[in-house]
RNA sequence: GUGGAAGUAGCUCAGCUGGUAGAGCGCUGGACUGUGGCUCCAGUCGUCGCGGGUUCGAUCCCCGUCUUCCACCCCA
C-alpha cells in the first residue's frame, strides 16, 4: 500500500517552490507599497458563514464546499474563498472604529470539491484584497490598478483588463427582469445551460460559450443601459480613475461574476495563454455583504487570484524561468581532520552567507560536481597539504581561478570574490 | 456532476492484436590515485497505477477501481 497526496491536491517540491516564493514575494511587497495589511485568518468557518456569505444559489455553496460535522456536532467547512471570513473578522473585532477604510491581504490555501484539473484543485492557493469602508470609486480603480501592477512587476505581458457592472440592489432586479422578458419569446432556441441560466442568473447566458446563443444575444439590453444613476457614475468615475492611472481595460458587458454578494463594479484580468481556465483574478464590490453578515451598513471592494494559475503564466514567460538559487559558497574537504575543520569554517561563514557542504564523504570529485551543480560561486578546498601551512584553496567557480589564503585570511578572499 | 484521453525506471517516453521490459536524461564510480561544467566507459533503479477475469502464459485482451490530463458545468 502506497499513500498518495488526496485528489485534487498535490506537494509543492523544491524545485518548484522557489519560484512560489518569489511569487509570494512579489505580492506581498507590491500589496505593502498599496497600503494592505496582512491579515491570517482560519482554514475553516462555521458553514453558515459561507452560506449566507456567499450565496445559497451559488455552485460554491450547492455543491463545492468542503463540510464537516466536528466532535460536538458543529458544522464546520473548509474555506473556499476568502472574502466571507475577511468580513466575518472586520465585524468581530469591530476594525470599522479605528479606520475609515481597512485594507487588508492575504495570501492562502483554499478547498473546492470540484473536479481537478490544470490550474484548478481542491486545494488551491489564492491571494486576495479586501477594501472595507469607502463607497469611492477610487478604490475600484486602485484594486485594478493592483492587480495590473502585480502581474506587470512578475512579466506577465499580454493580461487583460475586462470591467462591468453588476448594479445595486435597486437597478439590478429590474434589468434582470427586462432581461428575460427580451429573451423569454426564444427561450427555446438556447442550449441547456443556458436554460438553466435563464432562471438562476441569465446575465451569465452572455458567457455561453456557443455561438447560438451569443447571436440570439447580440439585440439583448445591456446592464449598462439599465444602471440607475448612482450605478452608472460610479462606473463611469472608475474608468476615469483607470485613465487617470494608466491602467489599460475593456469594459465587457456580458461580464458576470458566480458570486451572489457583488454589486456595482465588477472584473476579471485574463491571461489568454492558460486555456479555459484564463481568468488569473476576478473581484468587484460587495457594499450590501457586511451588513448582510451582521455588521453596519458598509460598502467594500475586493479581488481574489489564483495563485496555480498565475504560478502557470508566470512560468510561461521570462520571469518564471531560470534557476533556482544555490549556495554560495561550497566547502570541499579531504579526510576527516579536514572534514572538521570545514564544519567550523562553515559555522563562521554561515553567519552572513550561504554555505553548503558534504555530509557524506564523498571523493573531491563528487564534492565539485555537487559545487558545479548547485552554482556555488566559490569553493573553498580544505585539504591536508593546505591545513599543515595552515591554509585553504578558494577557487572561483566560474573563471576556474584558484589561489591559496591563510586561514585568518579567508574571510576577506572570500568577500573579494563574491563582490565581483 | 457530464463526455473523452492516458497511467511502464527519479524525469521524458518506446515496447510489433499476448511469450515474465528498453532508450535518453539523471544519479554513482572510473578514464584524470586532490579539482566541477566537455567527452568516453561501466554501474544503479521497475510489485508495467491497484484489484479481479480470460489464457499454458497478460505491460498488451476484458471488467472494476484509483489518479492525472482535455473539454463542459463553474470558477481562481
Amino acid at each position: 500500500m502506497r499513500y498518495r497526496a488526496p485528489r485534487g491536491t498535490r506537494d509543492i517540491l523544491p524545485e518548484e517552490s522557489w519560484k512560489w516564493e518569489k511569487v509570494q514575494r512579489a505580492f506581498e511587497d507590491t500589496a505593502r507599497r498599496f497600503g494592505y495589511r496582512d491579515i491570517r485568518l482560519p482554514v475553516f468557518e462555521q458553514t453558515e458563514l459561507f452560506a449566507r456569505g456567499i450565496g445559497d444559489a451559488t455552485d460554491i455553496v450547492r455543491k463545492e464546499m468542503y463540510t464537516f460535522a466536528d466532535r460536538k456536532g458543529r458544522s464546520l467547512t473548509l474555506r473556499p474563498e476568502g472574502t466571507a471570513g475577511t468580513v466575518r473578522a472586520y465585524i468581530e473585532h469591530n476594525m470599522g472604529e479605528s479606520a475609515r477604510v481597512t485594507k487588508l491581504r492575504y495570501f492562502c490555501p483554499m478547498f473546492r470539491y470540484e473536479r481537478p484539473q490544470a490550474g484548478r484543485y481542491r486545494q488551491f492557493w489564492q491571494w486576495g484584497l479586501e477594501a472595507i469602508g469607502s463607497m469611492s470609486p477610487s478604490v475600484d480603480a486602485e484594486i485594478i490598478h493592483f492587480c495590473v501592477s502585480l502581474f506587470t512587476n512578475l512579466g506577465i505581458e499580454g493580461s487583460v483588463a475586462k470591467l462591468n457592472s453588476a448594479g445595486c440592489k435597486s437597478c439590478t432586479p429590474a434589468y434582470n427582469e427586462a432581461l428575460r422578458e427580451h429573451l423569454a419569446p426564444r427561450l427555446d432556441e438556447f442550449c441547456p445551460d443556458c436554460s438553466e441560466r435563464y432562471e438562476r442568473n441569465p446575465r451569465r447566458m452572455f458567457d455561453c460559450k456557443n455561438e447560438s446563443c451569443l447571436a440570439l444575444l447580440a439585440d439583448a439590453p445591456s446592464i449598462l443601459d439599465s444602471l440607475c444613476d448612482e450605478c452608472r457614475q460610479h462606473f463611469e468615475s472608475v474608468l476615469e480613475y483607470l485613465d487617470r492611472m494608466s491602467v489599460p481595460y475593456e469594459v465587457d458587458k456580458g461580464l458576470a461574476r458566480g458570486l451572489d454578494y457583488y454589486t456595482r463594479t465588477i472584473f476579471e484580468v485574463h491571461y489568454p495563454g492558460l486555456g479555459a481556465q484564463s481568468a488569473l483574478c476576478g473581484g468587484g464590490r460587495y457594499d450590501d455583504l457586511v451588513e448582510e453578515l451582521g455588521g453596519k451598513p458598509t460598502p467594500a471592494v475586493g479581488v481574489s487570484a489564483g495563485v496555480e494559475r498565475l504560478m502557470l503564466a508566470y512560468e510561461s514567460e521570462s520571469g518564471g524561468t531560470g534557476q533556482e538559487p544555490g549556495p554560495e559558497i561550497y566547502i570541499v574537504s579531504m579526510g576527516e581532520r579536514a572534514e572538521r575543520e570545514a564544519a567550523g569554517l562553515a559555522a563562521g561563514l554561515r553567519a552572513d552567507r550561504s554555505v553548503e557542504l558534504d555530509h557524506q564523504g564523498r571523493s573531491m570529485k563528487a564534492q565539485m560536481r555537487e559545487a558545479g551543480r548547485l552554482g556555488a560561486r566559490v569553493a573553498i578546498i580544505v585539504g591536508e597539504d593546505e591545513l599543515e601551512r595552515g591554509a585553504v584553496s578558494v577557487k572561483d567557480m566560474e573563471t576556474g581561478d584558484q589561489v591559496e589564503v591563510e586561514l585568518d585570511r579567508l574571510n576577506e578572499a572570500v568577500e573579494e570574490k563574491l563582490a565581483k
